[in-house]
RNA sequence: GGGUCUGUAGCUCAGGUUGGUUAGAGCGCUCGCCUGAUAAGCGGGAGGUCCCUGGUUCGAGUCCAGGCAGGCCCA
């Protein structure tokens, strides 16, 4: 005979016993095997950094990135899931610098770039071991075993490739830009390092005066040369020294003032903001006059025709400062651009350390920050200084070493990504974006102001650039792969067996096809972003290997990652194949939120606020956190996660979900139902039956269409809403159907449908709780069924089973359930105390408002009442009163007002219509006429004695609470009943023993259990009811109800099984 | 400074369906009920300036404009 085991309470050993079966059967490779034949989706991993230990906020798309793949994979699609490894960049160098205690480039040299790159090697798998631990352990199904990892040969050869078409076709050149630069790392830092390290800080804001020197080639002409200054602005008085220019807002107003003998000029909108003390106006002047004037510089440290002059430029900002900004080309990527437009000289005084050199003697020497005070002394000393405040502002810091950046300019390798600006925004149009503002607004905006891509860095540990420079005719040649490295190679043994890295392949010489002389390798290694973003074509050594698998796998459909990634992977794998490929590697996008700790601070390592996944997983189990992370709130929502907030889904629903199957397990184990053995036809079904499998069928389409659009929440909500009708409605009004004995086709039809309804349930929630669906799935399954309910198809929708109709009904019925306890709450009336009837008033334009026998049946039992009439109106069960209007008979009357209130009081409603018919009435109260006019009397609609009336919307419920000795008898039953039961409770028998109870009691009840007798013993499964206590029992205790007592005693007797 | 998201009950939040009676849920609190599946369930109650200001409208939590606060991305 069947058994089904409830399940183990404790989530941590379910869900460890669930990890092992999946182990030992092998359940994800067989959801492979099984879906070989089958359509493809495609799902690309964005390669985590093992370097790292992972923290809860990587959990977090992990989740979305296996519950969709779980889904198609259920539905039949092939879902291949390659695993991939992050592995270069200047994070992994910083961890080994920190590791080996060096600080520094030429501390690295020193070191040996050999020995090097051999530790960030290693160090990138120092978490490994725990990465790998925590997908498993969660449940997240990806084929780690051949994952790709970014420095591999092969991978390097592949990211060669695309390198050398963007070369030769001519994305690729050298640039001298102005790039966020850190003087201690000797390098460039990307966008996404420099994003690290953003600080609040206080510079200094100064004014200076510069002295216009000829106003020649200018429209503006001075009225008092030799006083008449620039008034200009700056955050950095460090970049003084290179100041080649000053630059004025487009389409601003400027304003020449007086003050204290001297002429300045600014901009009008700013006089009073920039100025201090009393000034006079001199003239307005629009800024097309300004531009082209001469001025003294506060160090003139070049000899050129261009510099030192005023230029109009976009950028100037208009809410701070003068208006008239300084210009250094060498230090600002606003400036930079002016210079290249406006012809300016290029000149830094600044070595790569970030000191000042011998071109600038004030300060040489000194590192540049620290030349500020310096700076300023001097300019106030010449008389050039106008204002010294303080500034705040944010500024960024190289994010491990906390020197402040330096904008700079130097040379690096592009991309020119800006020539392929309007496709990429064609191809991300084409992009599904979950949120779609990620789409329009973030990436769409990073991309309407696209710049050139920053590729090469000046570091170790990285592909290496793949170009290699003549020394003799200068040619630059891209290697696009090993093949053609040992073509070209001087040494070709040692190009075909080099590794691909530093420092190894700088050794690599090759011949110049041009003009036969050496060339080498360029020194840099490239922004490991472009690694990553060239998964989509790298992670299969495409195009050496592999063809088939990279067409049938590109592009992806469904990628997901945390909202910081949206200008670093997500732009990355869209630029880069876009460039190659032409078009954008994914179709959909799942932009998640950020964890945020109990404060709503976003968690990261470096603020040391993470919390450990382990210590929630260990507590409350994988499938708690999936379900939290899923169903809380939309994916995009940042997610604060106190612990609190986690544990919430344990309860609500996947206790729920277990208490449900253990209700099953517990009475088809007693029941031996089989569900190969026990068949039902359609005909038997109850209301119930049909009304849960209709909602089975909605709840269904409502998941498959909130998957199938990626709205989860959706999806969730409809699971949540769906478990609750189904414990909550169907198995309480359901349950006597179960206790029954015997084997009738009504309980076969319980059986039967709450077993398919927990199937498909348990599949429907497989993608979202893998393991106690798995648990419970483990329990139902027919011997015919596959091992394991990942390798089941997800629930079809069957559109025979929904009956809106049904659904209506039943849901009116719920409501008036809900009125029901409402009103008996209200009138003090506890459940267990049989009631006449209830009515129910529903507006005859309120929809199901014919409600069948069968769910009035449900409603009768619910409420425990005799009768539930449903009317149009409950008019007849009010009657009106005529009630005084003191308000208008106290002014008239005044001490006469209160006995002609008790007059009207004393009349019916009809009697006071009647007499009013005329409009008013004369009377005597008291021995003195008093006249009532119709506005001394309101009529009150008022409820006969013993009704309480509730009301929600559309729907009123009328109780009649008035009992009868009937009543009262069968209400003194259920409560004994009631009782004993707790007593069986107590002595701690099983649900099914049999036993014998004895009692004692006082009248009235001792005559009340006589007369029930048969109807209590049924109730209790009592074999045998005896009016005495004579003989021992295993239990005897006395209970009073209603100020009677009764002394019950129980024993368990033996009884066959099975009848 | 720019972009973007968020702001609703003590807390966490309703992809807040097109503007429309009394703004909801869960948790927590509180009172009561029910229990032959339940770490449960049901009902009542307390708890709201829907961030602010202005506009459009017969009517605004919702639309528009401008602010404020916070998060994130970027300068």
């Amino acid at each position: 005979m069947k058994r089904y085991e409830k399940l183990i309470k404790d989530p941590i050993a379910r869900e460890e016993k669930v990890l092992i079966l999946w182990e030992n059967k092998e359940i994800f490779r067989k959801s492979l095997d099984a879906t070989k034949g089958g359509p493809r989706y495609v799902f690309y991993e964005g390669p985590p950094t093992a370097n790292g230990r992972p923290h809860f906020g990587h959990l977090m798309p992990r989740v979305y990135k296996d519950l969709f793949p779980r889904y198609k994979t259920m539905q039949g699609f092939y879902v291949a899931r390659k695993g991939g490894w992050d592995t270069h960049g200047l994070p992994v160098e910083l961890e080994v610098e920190k590791e080996i205690g060096v600080n520094s480039k030429p501390e690295i040299e020193a070191y040996g770039v050999e020995r090097f790159v051999n530790r960030c090697k290693e160090s990138v798998w120092r978490y490994k071991a725990e990465w790998e631990r925590m997908i498993e352990r969660m449940g997240f199904w990806i084929d780690l075993e051949n994952a790709y990892i970014t420095y591999t040969d092969d991978y390097i050869e592949s990211v060669w490739w695309e390198l050398a078409q963007m070369f030769r076709r001519g994305f690729l050149y050298q640039g001298h830009k102005v790039l966020p630069y850190c003087p201690r790392c000797g390098t460039g830092l990307s966008s996404h390092e420099v994003a690290q390290g953003y600080r609040k800080v206080q510079d200094p804001s100064i004014s200076v005066r510069m002295r216009i020197v000829s106003d020649e080639g200018a429209r503006y002409k001075q009225e008092r040369p030799g006083s008449t200054s620039l008034l200009t602005w700056t955050t950095t008085p460090w970049t003084l020294p290179a100041n080649v220019g000053l630059a004025i807002a487009v389409k601003a107003t400027y304003a020449e003032v007086e003050q204290n003998d001297e002429r300045l000029i600014l901009a009008k909108a700013l006089l009073d903001q920039a100025l201090e003390g009393d000034y006079r106006l001199v003239c307005e002047i629009p800024w097309e006059d300004l531009v082209g004037l001469s001025y003294e510089p506060p160090y003139r440290l070049l000899d050129d025709e261009r510099a030192y002059r005023v230029h109009a430029a976009e950028f100037v900002n208009m809410e701070e400062g003068t208006g008239i900004v300084h210009t250094a080309p060498a230090f600002g990527e606003d400036d930079y651009q002016l210079g290249q437009e406006e012809g300016l000289p290029f000149f830094s005084p600044v070595d790569v350390a970030g000191a000042f050199t011998e071109e600038f003697p004030l300060c040489a020497g000194t590192f540049v920050k620290e030349a500020d005070p310096v700076i300023i002394e001097d300019l106030k000393k010449r008389g050039l200084l106008y204002q010294h405040t303080l500034y705040e502002h944010d500024y960024p810091f190289c994010w491990r070493c906390g020197t402040p950046l330096l904008y700079y300019a130097m040379d690096s390798w592009y991309i020119r990504t800006t020539a392929v600006k309007d496709q990429l925004i064609k191809n991300n149009r084409r992009i599904n974006w979950y949120p779609s503002h990620v789409g329009e607004g973030r990436l769409g905006d990073f991309l309407l102001n696209l710049k050139d891509w920053a590729l090469s860095r000046d570091r170790y540990w990285g592909t290496p650039l793949n170009l290699w420079t003549c020394e003799g005719c200068e040619k630059v040649i891209a290697v696009g792969s090993r093949a053609e490295l040992v073509e070209s190679a001087r040494d070709k043994e040692l190009a075909r067996t080099v590794e691909l890295h530093r420092p190894y392949i700088d050794r690599v010489a090759l011949r110049c096809p041009e003009c036969g002389e050496t060339m080498r390798r360029v020194p840099n290694v490239i922004d490991a972003w472009f690694d990553s973003g060239s998964m989509h074509t790298a992670q299969w050594h495409y195009p050496f290997e592999n063809k088939e698998k990279f067409k049938e796998s590109f592009p992806a459909d469904f990628i997901c990652e945390a909202t910081d990634q949206t200008r670093g992977w997500f732009y990355t794998l869209l630029a880069t194949s876009t460039i190659i490929h032409g078009e954008a590697p994914f179709r959909n996008c799942i932009v998640t939120g950020l964890g945020l700790d109990a404060d709503g601070i976003k968690m990261s390592t470096s603020k040391g606020n993470v919390i450990d996944p382990w210590d929630l997983i260990n507590v409350y189990g994988a499938d708690c956190l999936r379900w939290y992370l899923c169903a809380s709130s939309a994916p995009w929502r940042s997610k604060r996660l106190g612990e609190a907030d986690v544990k919430g889904p344990l309860y609500r629903f996947l206790d729920t979900l277990r208490n449900t199957y253990d209700f099953f397990a517990l009475y088809a184990s007693i029941d031996g139902f089989d569900p190969e053995d026990h068949r039902v036809e359609e005909e038997r079904l109850g209301i119930l039956d049909h009304w849960i499998l209709s909602r089975l069928s909605a709840t269904t389409k409502a998941v498959t269409e909130g998957l199938d659009n990626y709205d989860v929440i959706t999806a969730t909500e409809a699971l949540e809403g769906f478990l609750d009708e189904v414990s909550n409605w169907y198995i309480r009004s359901s349950r006597r159907r179960f206790w029954k004995g015997g084997m009738e086709p009504d309980k076969i039809a319980a059986y039967t449908t709450l077993y398919q309804v927990l199937v498909n349930l348990v599949k429907l929630v497989a993608p979202f709780v893998p393991f106690i669906a798995e648990a419970i799935y483990q329990q139902l399954r027919k011997s015919s069924d596959p091992e394991s309910v990942h390798l089941y198809g997800y629930p079809q929708v069957d559109e025979v089973w929904i009956n809106t109709t049904l659904e209506g009904e039943m849901a009116l019925t719920r409501s008036i359930a809900s009125l029901g306890h409402q009103a008996r709450n209200q009138a003090q009336v506890k459940v267990r105390q049989p009631l006449s009837r209830a009515i129910v008033e529903v507006a005859s334009e309120a929809e199901g408002c014919v409600l069948s026998e069968g769910v009035l049946a449900l409603v009768k039992t619910e409420l425990n009442v005799a009768a539930v009439e449903i009317v149009s109106t409950l008019q007849p069960y009010f009657h009106e009163v005529p009630a005084p209007n003191l308000r208008t008979l106290g002014p008239r009357l005044g001490p006469l007002a209160q006995q002609a209130a008790e007059w009207i009081r004393s009349k019916t409603a009809a009697d006071a219509r009647e007499a009013l018919a005329s409009g008013s009435v004369k009377v005597e109260v008291d021995g003195k006429p008093v006249e009532i006019k119709k506005e001394d009397i309101s009529f009150q609609a008022v409820l006969s004695n013993g009704f309480v009336l509730v009301e929600e919307g559309a729907l009123r419920l009328l109780l009649d609470t008035n009992l009868d000795e009937t009543l009262r008898e069968k209400g003194l039953v259920r409560e004994l009943v009631h009782r004993i039961q707790l007593l069986r409770k107590e002595a701690g028998f099983e649900v099914t023993d049999r036993i014998v109870l004895g009692y004692r009691a006082d009248s009235p009840l001792g005559e009340v259990l006589v007369r029930n007798r048969e109807t209590i013993a049924a109730e209790v499964l009592a074999l045998e009811v005896k009016p005495t206590l004579a003989g021992d029992y295993e239990l005897q205790q006395k209970v009073k109800i209603e100020g009677n007592a009764v002394v019950f005693g129980l024993s368990r007797t033996t009884y066959p099984r099975g009848t």
